[in-house]
RNA sequence: GCCCGAGUGGUGGAACUGGUAGACGCACUGGACUCAAAAUCCAGCGCCCGCAAGGGCAUGUCGGUUCGAUUCCGACCUCGGGCACCA
């Protein structure tokens, strides 16, 4: 009996479409175009089984796509600014850039060993001179095309290190390395105007219909319009404060005015009141995380001022600063309406502001409604609000608005919580921002023909603060406009510029500007993009926006980069926990129901299954799998079972079942006897090769659909239904059974390519899989003349008919209420009402 | 705190636009082959009652709409993702 020898065939066959460059992007083509793309990794030096999954998903879809007759783009780079590289470099004494390299290194022929159908030639990292270079030149074009701006923002400050923190740095408001605790300081910023395209960006989500649902939602609310109303007070100092709401029909329960710390007129007032500035300052103590700042315990702080209610100047409002008012939403100040908004009912219980509900829901009595300590946010009309009493919120909203614009104090807006996109960041490992400051010209951009500004190589991380400050000659440079001495910028780019058009470079990875118009039209936009939901909001919207961006400045033609997304779950493991804590899984030995540390006695803890983490230990290391296993076991347990949206659990009774299936599509090949030579006529006379014939067309059939709709797992379960078949009708006509076996490589061939290619040498093939065509099915094939229908009594199912498909109702109808089971149930009563739904199911009313 | 998902046998899941719940796989059990094992092949496999025929209960929980609900609606519970400097 022979066995398939997957390391054997996975290198010959790797080496074979290298040989051919198959899958190498035309520039080109008159055939349709279809772009393919997983989202880039992060080189931190090995794959992990998300890679494994995410790759292999994208693999299969380019290979069935290239099948079909596409010209298919499926290029591959690396995502390789970052903190790990700069912590590496902190820690290890390693350069960065040396560190990357390795990486990319170790992790691509980790890939390779996958038998990705890559166009390997386009590969590049967003580290590359080469790459960010062109970043640079598209931000001089954004800044010329005012999209780029400078302003101040909060950074979390380590005051012992004397450096910027990342969010993630920061765990329970202390610096990571040093424990200090976390300031937030004001610095001179740069930003993209992301805000100019809100409209935009919410509006046009309706047109990605190849988007998760869910994903859309996210971003409209991430995006966040609301239609509100800005007004103004009068202070009892004389000053006007201007304040936004959404809710204007609750004014009348207001009882306080709230100004963000950051207010100007906070500033202001602390000026002459130590406490205040005691107060900022303890509110600065919060990281700069929103989920930091929601969840913080409310404080407020009494300013003494009081403002005038705009509908009666007698009734005062104490003025507050409070930390839940952020600064870069709306004005920066509220009027609080405790009854009907939750932050502003904690606020009022603390420090003992009334609380007076003005909207009652419409089943309770005004006269006795009452909020206790959740606010009611829902629908219902107003009451102690004078003139507004009896109307619904809308109407309330409305009159509200017309009385305060007709007043001149008001107008209505719209309102987006989506800020503009803070881009520069404290670090040196990272695309340089090519500015420069002058003391006497201000910020001036580096002259197109200086750049790149590239980062040097000899950084000292070991210093306080951004490296690339502490440089000898980094910052030192020639002011373009006056010739004197100026200061380089020091602060990079956010990588997720490098990940907002690289999908667009992968088009001409070459090209001498940003980007080259002709492939750029040719080949974006993507058309299917896949990676994790963990990406849903912010890269996503960021590259949505890079593209408006790159088309307003003339780089690209359109405005929506991802045509088709998809977002796949997590790969998740049992974790095991001994007396020392967690252990590897490659530690533990499973004895019965029992594991145990390998070659002991020592009992060991199975924990529930959650996402692969070096943390919790459960990790498995795809290289080891693919040793043992080879890559298209691997590939098929990825693509089985689970949905591709759904977390999948790794376990190693999945992947020896795949393995087996690996060989058992291997030993049905092998073991076929008497078969014609490829290319000879189909001939089924008997039923055992008719109804193997009409296995192979469904199963083609079904599992092109599955793969048009991504439902990898689906696919699979066809083809274990074909190998089914196969199986059962070893006594099919040898033509049939060459047309079976025929499919069922073919069909398996995206998701196990090097098995498929064995296969397919073996049924006598010359060409490659690789270059071949998609299956077509019979239509004929596919259906059958009758059809089983459920009979059900009162909706319980009862017994089923068969009969033609060209039935009618009234002889189902007959049939059905023949049935024994059907009589005893209906106990000599006669039927009430019988439904048939033709080619469905019939029930009878009893 | 706010926003977004997901819950179906021992287990991963399937079920088209509201129409036979549990396809297909894994695990398990029994059998065949073998000196033995591995591999392979055959059969069984939601839960409860029953010798059986058959009946009842079942898609996180509780309600609702419907001739009929895993699917639609409302409330709740549990788990997961995101929250702007991780990528």
């Amino acid at each position: 009996m022979a066995r398939y020898n997957a390391k054997e065939s996975e290198r010959h066959w790797q080496a074979e479409w290298d040989r051919r460059a198959l899958f190498a992007a035309p520039d080109h083509s008159d055939k349709p175009k279809c772009y393919v793309l997983e989202m880039f990794p992060y080189p931190s030096g090995r794959i992990h089984m998300g890679h494994v999954r995410n790759y292999t998903m994208g693999d299969c879809i380019a290979r069935f796509r290239r099948a079909q007759g596409f010209a298919v783009l499926h290029p591959m780079g690396w995502d390789a600014f970052g903190l790990p590289a700069e912590n590496a470099a902190r820690d290890g004494g390693v350069n960065p850039r040396d560190w990357t390299y390795a990486n990319i290194d170790a992790m691509r022929s980790e890939l390779k060993a996958l038998g990705l159908a890559i166009d390997w030639s386009r590969e590049f990292a967003t580290c590359d001179p080469a790459y960010y270079a062109q970043q640079q030149k598209l931000f001089l074009a954004f800044y010329k095309a005012g999209l780029v701006y400078r302003s101040e923002a909060d950074v979390n400050w380590d005051p012992v290190d004397m450096t910027v923190l990342a969010n993630e740095q920061v765990i329970d408001g202390r610096g990571w390395r040093s424990g200090a605790v976390v300031e937030r300081r004001k610095l001179s910023q740069w930003f993209f105007r992301i805000t100019a395209y809100s409209e935009e960006l919410l509006s046009a989500l309706d047109g990605l219909e190849r988007w998760p649902e869910k994903v859309r939602l996210m971003q409209k609310n991430w995006i966040g319009r609301s239609e509100g109303l800005r007004f103004q007070f009068t202070l009892s100092d004389g000053q006007k404060l201007d304040v936004f709401t959404t809710r204007p029909d609750t004014l009348f329960g207001a009882s306080f005015v709230a100004l963000s710390p950051d207010h100007p007129l906070t500033e202001q007032l602390a000026k002459t009141n130590p406490k205040l500035v005691d107060f900022i300052a303890e509110c600065r103590k919060t990281g700069t995380a929103e989920a930091e700042i929601e969840k913080a315990e409310k404080l407020g702080f009494d300013t003494g001022l009081t403002a005038d209610h705009p509908f009666d100047p007698d009734w005062k409002l104490p003025v507050m600063v409070a930390n839940f008012v952020l600064m870069g939403y709306g004005t920066g100040a509220i009027f609080g309406c405790p009854a009907h908004d939750q932050r502003d009912l904690d606020f009022a219980r603390k420090y003992g502001l009334t609380v007076t509900p003005v909207v009652v829901p419409d089943d309770a009595d005004a006269k006795t409604f009452t909020v206790g300590k959740e606010a009611y946010t829902g629908p219902g009309k107003l009451a102690n609000s004078r003139f507004l009493d009896g109307m619904t919120v809308e109407v309330a909203k409305a009159e509200v608005a017309k009385r305060l614009e007709a007043a001149g104090i008001g107008q209505r807006t719209v309102n987006y919580r989506l800020r503009d996109w803070l881009a520069s960041r404290q670090r040196a490992w990272g695309c340089p921002i090519p500015m420069i400051h002058c003391a006497k010209c201000g910020v001036v951009p580096v002259p197109e023909a200086d750049l790149p500004v590239k980062l040097p190589d000899d950084l000292n991380f070991q210093a306080h603060g951004n490296p690339l400050d502490a440089h000898p000659t980094f910052t030192r440079v020639k002011c373009p406009t006056c010739g004197g001495d100026a200061k380089r910028e020091t602060d990079t780019l956010d990588t997720f510029v490098d990940s907002s058009w690289y999908f667009a470079r992968f088009t001409d990875p070459k090209a001498q500007e940003p980007l080259n118009r002709k492939a750029v039209d040719y080949w974006l936009p993507v058309d299917q993009y896949i990676g994790g939901i963990e990406h849903a909001i912010l890269h996503l919207l960021y590259s949505r926006f890079f593209t408006r961006a790159m088309h307003e400045t003339n780089f690209v033609g359109l405005d929506e980069p991802f045509a088709g997304l998809f977002t796949q779950g997590m790969v998740t493991h049992e974790t095991y926990t001994g007396p020392d804590g967690y252990l590897l899984p490659e530690q533990i030995e499973k004895r019965g129901d029992k594991a145990f540390l390998t070659g002991t006695d020592t009992e060991i803890t199975v924990g529930p299954s959650e996402k692969m983490s070096k943390s919790k230990k459960n990790v498995v290391p795809p290289m080891r799998m693919i040793e043992s296993y080879g890559a298209d076991a691997i590939r098929w347990f990825m693509l089985s079972d689970s949905p591709p949206e759904r977390d999948v659990d790794w376990s190693e009774s999945g992947v020896e079942g795949c393995w087996r299936f690996v060989n058992r599509v291997y030993r049905l090949v092998d073991e076929a006897e008497g078969l014609p030579a490829p290319g000879t006529a189909i001939t089924a006379t008997d039923d055992v090769s008719k109804s193997l014939r009409q296995a192979t067309h469904r199963a083609i059939a079904a599992v092109t659909d599955h793969l048009s709709g991504l439902r990898f797992n689906s696919a699979v379960a066809q083809l274990y239904t074909l190998a089914n078949a196969i199986s059962d009708g070893a006594k099919a006509e040898a033509s049939a059974r060459r047309e079976a076996l025929e499919a069922l490589v073919l069909l398996c061939a995206p998701m196990m390519p090097h098995l498929a290619e064995s296969c397919w040498q073996a049924l006598g093939h010359s060409k490659l899989v690789a270059q071949s065509e998609w299956p077509r099915f019979d239509p004929t094939l596919v259906v059958s003349d009758s059809v089983t229908m459920a009979v059900q009594v009162n909706g319980k199912r009862r017994g089923e008919v068969t009969v033609p498909k060209t039935a009618d109702n009234a002889s189902v109808e007959k049939e059905a209420l023949a049935l024994e089971a059907v009589v005893r149930a209906l106990e000599g009563k006669a039927p009430k009402k019988v439904i048939v739904v033709p080619q469905r199911i019939v029930n009878i009313v009893a």
